[in-house]
RNA sequence: GCGGGCAUAGUUUAGCGGUAAAACCCCAGCCUUCCAAGCUGGUGUCCCCGGUUCGAUCCCGGGUGCCCGCACCA
């Protein structure tokens, strides 16, 4: 453990050390949660957005794109239950460290011939009458007390005041006064559209990219050419008032998905195959990054863990070295978003299906991922260390697609302006095409070993023989470190064909 | 939110109640015909705000951030 959480570390300061990865704020001391991205952790994440954009929409017939706006009209996450989903109040138990849903807790107030007793309380259930009875008598008879029971009036531990709290015991321990008052955790953040801030100005910022494409979907069909099933994606920016962001970028405030709605016919008998066609598609698509894919896993919910709307939720899970946690979660939806938009809005998403003749709200298999988990992935599957002649190694060996720099461009020496011109001619030719970085100072060697650790796939050198032989360069192959001699024009198509498979 | 630990250069760490140090990295130059060679030079508000003190990077309080565990994660 103490293992596996110093590789954490040594990630983490490496991408700082790089410039991947930067706290948020760092010289005002952070923001716990939020992260900025550097100069090469910029080329990476949008070689990863790119990536999944090429292979899920434009090499698709079935895809199409959209981008809707952060804010949008707040009615749109009343209909998708965001708004009353993500405001449910919470209470502690200081003593026990539990943590209640307010809603879930319930208590009453225990009389005898009008005279108090005290509170007693218990969480939710369908025997929670008779369980609440028990625990009155039981204090009846614990403190002696001769009468007449009056019938319990068990309440939400939300709706009772203040004054009423303090006297709840806590479900966990039976003493009173470690329950904490009822607190709300908001997931979604809030902002003001307009110059006054009153109610009726209140917006969130989407938590999620997915209603933008539901409040979209009408749109689409009647402008796409599009026709069930068919898929609408999405990349962009969500923000989620996480209580605990964690593990790096693994969980951060602001964050960014992409994700795809599949629209599909209804039936009982139509979801699973599609389902399951998705999880293999986007699994695939992992491994093609170069994510280790003895780190890749599935994990399928369980029916009762299922939110109600949602018929199965398969994630591909990957092994982060702080543990194996959801990369992308790949879930049935069935047409509960789309019925809802169609009932909140009054306005009529059904879909007519030629082939059918019949008219209907299309299911949805929705594959739904981070940008910044993948990233945090990608970088986890990459980082390795070797040894080289007895000398340790750092390098991020990531996939040539992927690598934030595709190639650098060296001259053997640099005291040789032959040598020096030839590199950056080369080097201004390659930049038309892809990030390539030029370097001349300091021993070959060494050169290749900084791109290493910045996972440059290729190094590409001009030497003697360049310039007063055959004209060939030297490819190094950064995993290998084996070099072979190529004409600029074969290195070339061999950087093409690895770079753009 | 709770409990515990931590915070010194880009990174990893040393150190001290009296104007802060090493290694590596990085930048410039010299040298260099293929895997971190060498030489010269350069780069530091000791996380923030208070308090104690003649004097605080060090002691105390509060804050912020990071790590671990618990809880949470529609």
């Amino acid at each position: 453990m103490a293992k596996e959480s110093s590789l954490i570390e040594e990630i983490v300061s490496l991408a700082k050390r790089r410039g991947f990865v930067f706290q948020s704020s760092e010289i005002y001391g952070g923001l716990n949660g939020f992260f900025d991205y550097g100069p090469l952790g910029v080329e990476l994440r949008k070689n990863i957005k790119d990536a999944w954009w090429e292979d899920m929409v434009r090499r698709r017939d079935d895809m199409v794109g959209l981008d809707s706006g952060i804010i949008m009209n707040p009615k749109i996450w009343e209909a998708s239950g965001h708004v009353d989903g993500f405001t449910d109040p919470m209470v502690d138990c200081k003593d026990s460290k539990m943590r209640y849903r307010a809603d879930q807790l319930f208590a009453a107030e225990v009389k005898v011939d009008g005279a108090s007793l005290g509170w007693v309380s218990l969480l939710e259930s369908e025997k929670m009458e008779e369980e609440a009875l028990a625990l009155a008598e039981s204090m009846k008879r614990k403190t002696a007390t001769q009468g007449t029971l009056e019938m319990l009036s068990l309440r939400p531990y939300d709706e009772l005041d203040a004054d009423e709290q303090a006297l709840v015991p806590s479900p966990a321990t039976g003493k009173v006064g470690s329950l904490t008052p009822p607190r709300e955790f908001n997931m979604m953040f809030e902002t003001h559209v307009g110059a006054l801030r009153d109610a009726s100005s209140v917006c969130y910022l989407r938590p999620e990219t997915a209603q933008g494409i539901f409040a979209n979907f009408k749109n689409v069909v009647d402008t796409g050419r599009v026709k069930v099933p068919f898929g609408i994606a999405q990349i962009g920016k969500a923000f989620r008032n996480e209580i605990t962001p964690r593990n790096f970028i693994f969980r951060s405030r602001e964050f960014e998905q992409m994700e795809i709605e599949y629209f599909i016919p209804p039936g009982e008998d139509e979801w699973p195959k599609y389902h399951r066609e998705w999880i293999d598609v986007r699994k695939a698509w992992f491994a093609g990054i170069g994510l280790t894919n003895d780190f890749l896993g599935e994990e399928v919910h369980p029916k009762e863990k299922l939110a109600h709307y949602a018929k199965a939720c398969t994630d591909i899970t990957f092994k982060f070295p702080f543990g194996e946690h959801e990369l992308e979660g790949i879930a049935a939806r069935g047409n509960f978003d789309l019925s809802q938009h169609q009932e909140h809005s009054g306005k009529n998403l059904e879909y007519f299906d030629e082939s059918l003749k019949s008219k209907y709200l299309p299911h949805v298999i929705e594959p739904s991922l981070g940008v910044d988990r993948t990233f945090l992935a990608v970088l986890c599957s990459a980082y390795l260390i070797d040894e080289i002649e007895g000398e340790k190694r750092t390098l991020l060996s990531f996939h040539p697609r992927v690598a934030p720099v595709k190639a650098g461009v060296f001259p053997l020496v640099k005291n040789k302006p032959e040598l020096v011109k030839r590199a950056r001619d080369l080097y201004q030719r390659l930049q038309k095409k892809w990030n390539v970085v030029y370097d001349q100072g300091g021993a070959i060697g060494r050169r290749y070993r900084r791109i290493d650790e910045i996972g440059v796939p290729f190094g590409l050198t001009v030497d003697f023989e360049t310039i007063e032989g055959d004209g060939s360069i030297t490819v190094r192959d950064r995993d290998s470190t084996k070099q072979e001699r190529l004409s600029e024009e074969e290195a070339l198509a061999f950087l093409e064909e690895r770079i753009n498979p």
